[in-house]
RNA sequence: GGGGGUUUAGCUCAGUUGGCUAGAGCGUUUGGCUGGCAGCCAAAAGGUCAGGGGUUCGACUCCCCUAACCUCCA
């Protein structure tokens, strides 16, 4: 039976997994940020292998071959994680930590599964009875056989019945398409309760989705290489890549029976009880909800933390998504009409800050942003609400009894308001919605989307075997280089090519800082080089074309112009943010940067508008650096140690190597991999041209410099220019303005009233002209007017004040005619007259048209001649 | 990146197939009444109908472009 120790809290466990690879000499290492910044296949850090995806990718070499680490990742889809799920049961969950320990071309099968089992059974006393082993079968397909190495080393430890064969789908392990991979080795444990177990052996319950039986390491033994033709390839250096689900871990050695139940949750749906006055366990609904929002808390504060803020895009998205569904499970099955997550802020951080730091750093900014995320949708739901309310209406009128999938999906595609709550709104008023309408119409959608982003990339065609790429660009802005692969990317716009060079000087955008243009050349042969990306620590260059000779050997050349335009502002931006926080506080983190040659952008976290007298002082400060000419001082590679003694800044959602390029001019120091001016001096002059907010708790500044920021003076200076010269002032500007402003109401209004005194002079005049035919008030007569608003004005005036009216008016204004008929509505009622259609008739005489209703109607026509008779004709139509 | 939507008074929003001289509620101001928790009555002020272009006799309304915001999908 498991023993099972009330002291093991989740911080406990994970420290002696730490020292347990310690003492196998493993380097401890931190979690890599859960938001991924520099591979385009990724969002989110989902597996613990990530942040060294590129070793095992031989872009780079390891420091350390053997190392241990606890990685934070977040998974929102993939084969059995789908968002909607998360809560229902007891042991998926958004954000995650994932133990794991790593042999980068070290030790192999033999090491991993004896410290696997050594380290649950002997240090953490699982019970070996209750714990299965799963060793790859083989597949005739890849013809490879079954993995005989780890079934043998199993069998050290477990009898051959607790050790399972499975199939490629369970136990190979795969990168991507192409890449690294191998078979894998998953330790698997039976929860159940001792009767349950002999009824039903666990084997046959093993990968099974059992909630009581579940997977817990996953030890993978990278082999092989996947060629893009499918074929597998015996890797000369084999590494070894284990995945421990930490809250599974926790779970078992707490003795629980959901994931749920381990300390770090139970703190966080204890906070939520008392908050919502509903303890956990009450229904089987508001513990789904309490479930829901604990998990999505944690994945949402995390990615905040890292520098992911909910927005509608891409990797904002998803987080907005996740926070959202919290917010919505909280409405519907906890009754939380008012923002209540951001106040589990500090549960969370208590509980899980001491291993985390960024999460206590920035608390008030994790607040801060859930609560305006949860006000937004708050308001998004109410407006929702109101929509339905009237669409429910008009479905009773029509005497239907439910909500057509079209109208549900409008409700929720375009107005946010989810389907889940609609259909809980309609239930309670025994309505329904047309699902299969409602799913055909998301298919739609969603093929739309990614029709639009259909981007074609071939194979890439391997050239030569290189080592490390080299980056050579911060030393020399043009280099000889040689092509070692390249790919071609066709998507619906254009085709480019993909070139990775052994070396090259072009910067790739990353940190920021957008990459690099140019050229390359070979003889004749020039190629534009658009853009330079970064992937996996490797800078790929993007051609409009491909070159002749693929063999040769090639000159890349950096477009210096906009290379240097990208230093100033981004020596400018480490400027900005020194200042920044010299002016507004220690409070202020950098949240986002773009560094372009054009302009910069920068984010950061503060609390208020910055008013312009601080504009004015940081724009002071950054431009009296500038010309304190500091230089350049840059330490390529410098203990990660001693750049934080110096104080250098980090950012958080970043992650540092060991070594690290340390960027100083004066007192601004920072951890940075961009390129530079040599000196302040060469930026000339910042401009801030934009403050704004972006988020809660997150501004945004927008600047230019030198050319850029000269052009812009430049520019306000030559509108003010022009303002002083049409105003003809030479003194106060913004006077003559306001003078300008209060003569043009005057003049509004005496015009106003001078509209109005001829409206009443006509309409005196107009009045002694009225006859009496027929019992009927009748008038036609010409008007002098300049504008038609009079003669609308006097028709609606002499309506008012004179009974059985049929008036007709014309009048020529600029050059063309215009007639109006307004009829009283008695007649209107007794006689069947029509002011439209009488109009219609009567335009033809001025060769124009018209139209308007019974009582009246307006028209205009290119003839004024014919206007006498129109309105001879007039009187026809009371005879 | 693509789709849908919104933009009308200080705020929240109505405004039908193009034609009442652009409205309501709240707020503001003024006057009157009133011992009360959003007091009551009356009156007034307040509008570049997001901006620009077009169609039309006539555009808040239809078409095109631009901007900001909301929202869904990738």
């Amino acid at each position: 039976m498991q023993k099972f120790d009330l002291d093991m809290n989740s911080r406990v466990v994970r420290q002696k997994f730490f020292d347990f690879f310690e003492s196998k000499n493993h380097k401890i290492v931190s979690s890599a940020p859960m938001v991924v910044k520099d591979d385009p296949t990724l969002m989110f850090t989902n597996a613990g292998m990530n942040q060294f995806k590129d070793i095992f990718l031989e872009n780079r070499t390891a420091t350390d071959v053997r190392v241990a680490n606890t990685q934070k990742c977040l998974r929102v889809s993939g084969k059995h994680n789908d968002l909607e799920e998360v809560g229902h049961d007891t042991y998926h969950h958004t954000m995650f930590e994932m133990l794991g320990n790593w042999s980068f071309g070290n030790y192999f099968k033999q090491e991993a599964i004896a410290w696997a089992w050594e380290f649950l059974v002997d240090v953490m006393q699982v019970d070996p009875s209750i714990l299965y082993a799963t060793v790859f079968q083989g597949d005739e397909q890849d013809s490879i056989g079954e993995d005989q190495e780890a079934y043998q080393l199993w069998q050290k430890h477990l009898p051959k019945e607790r050790i399972l064969k499975c199939s490629k789908k369970d136990n190979f392990w795969e990168m991507g398409d192409t890449g690294p991979c191998g078979p894998c080795s998953e330790i698997h444990v039976d929860l159940r309760s001792e009767k349950e177990r002999q009824t039903t052996p666990g084997a046959q319950l093993v990968n099974a989705d059992h909630p009581e039986v579940i997977e817990i390491w996953n030890l993978v033994f990278i082999q092989y290489n996947r060629k893009a033709n499918g074929q597998l390839e015996t890797l000369p250096n084999k590494h070894v890549d284990t995945g421990m689900g930490f809250e599974r871990l926790c779970r078992v050695l707490q003795g629980k029976k959901s994931n749920y139940d381990i300390d770090i949750f139970q703190s966080i749906i204890a906070k939520i009880a008392e908050l919502t006055g509903t303890p956990y366990g009450t229904a089987d609904s508001s513990d789904v909800a309490m479930r829901v929002i604990a998990d999505h808390l944690r994945a949402v504060a995390f990615a905040i933390a890292d520098g992911q803020l909910p927005s509608n895009m891409k990797a904002g998205y998803v987080i907005r998504r996740i926070l959202r569904r919290a917010i919505r499970y909280a409405y519907s099955f906890l009754d939380q009409k008012e923002p209540v997550i951001f106040k589990l802020v500090p549960v969370l951080v208590q509980t899980m800050g001491s291993t985390f730091e960024e999460l206590g750093k920035q608390h008030k900014l994790i607040e801060n942003v859930i609560l305006d995320e949860e006000k937004a949708f708050l308001r998004t739901l109410d407006s929702g609400i109101h929509l339905l309310d009237g669409l429910v209406s008009a479905a009773r009128d029509n005497h239907a009894n439910s909500i057509s999938g079209k109208k549900a999906f409008e409700l929720y595609d375009t107005f946010g308001f989810p389907l889940d709550l609609t259909r809980l709104i309609l239930r309670e008023k025994n309505m329904d919605v047309d699902l299969e309408e409602f799913n055909s119409e998301m298919e739609a959608q969603k093929a739309r989307s990614r029709k639009a982003s259909e981007s074609d990339a071939s194979d890439w065609v391997v050239l030569r075997s290189a080592d490390e790429q080299q980056f050579v660009g911060y030393d020399m802005l043009e280099a000889e280089v040689q092509l070692v692969k390249y790919r071609k990317v066709s998507s619906k716009k254009k085709e480019v090519y993909h070139l990775v060079f052994d070396r090259t000087p072009f910067y790739g955008e990353s940190g920021g800082q957008a990459g690099d243009q140019g050229l390359l050349t070979c003889g004749s042969e020039k190629i534009s080089i658009l853009d330079t990306l970064k992937e996996n620590n490797l800078s790929i260059h993007i051609a409009s074309q491909l070159p002749a000779d693929t063999g040769a050997v090639f000159r890349l050349t950096v477009n210096t112009q906009a290379r240097q335009a990208t230093a100033n502002n981004h020596t400018a931006t480490h400027l900005l943010h020194h200042v920044l926080r010299d002016v507004l506080g220690k409070h202020v983190e950098q949240k986002g940067s773009l560094v372009h040659p054009d302009y910069l952008r920068f984010d950061f976290s503060h609390f208020q508008k910055i008013s312009p007298e601080q504009i004015q002082e940081i724009e002071h400060r950054v431009n009296a650096m500038i010309r304190e000419n500091h230089s350049l001082e840059e330490f390529r590679e410098m203990p990660l140690g001693t750049a934080k003694e110096l104080g250098a800044m980090m950012l958080f959602g970043e992650k540092y190597g060991d070594q690290v390029r340390v960027i100083r001019f004066g007192k601004s120091i920072e951890l940075c991999g961009g390129t530079h001016v040599s000196a302040t001096g060469n930026i000339g002059l910042f401009k801030i041209v934009s403050e704004s907010s972006i988020a809660a708790g997150v501004r945004r500044i927008q600047a230019y410099t030198a050319a850029q920021a000269e052009a812009h003076v430049n520019s306000l200076l030559g509108i003010l220019d022009e303002i002083t010269t049409l105003l003809d002032s030479s003194g106060d500007v913004v006077k003559s303005v306001q003078a300008l402003f209060e003569q043009n109401t005057e003049l509004r209004k005496k015009a106003e009233e001078y509209n109005k005194q001829e409206v009443k002079r006509i309409k005196n005049n107009l009045k002694d002209q009225v006859q009496n035919l027929n019992g009927i008030n009748f008038l036609a007569y010409p008007v002098a007017a300049d504008n038609v608003g009079i003669i609308k004005d006097v028709a609606y005036q002499l309506k008012n004040e004179m009974d059985n009216l049929v008036l007709v008016l014309g009048a020529e204004i600029h050059g063309k005619a215009h007639l109006a008929v307004m009829i009283s509505d008695n007649l209107v009622q007794e006689r069947q007259l029509h002011a439209g259609n009488m109009i219609k008739e009567l335009a033809r005489e001025i060769k124009g048209g018209g139209g308007g209703q019974p009582f009246f109607a307006t028209a205009g026509g290119t003839d004024p001649r014919g206007i006498q008779n129109a309105l001879d004709k007039a009187v026809d139509f009371i005879r």
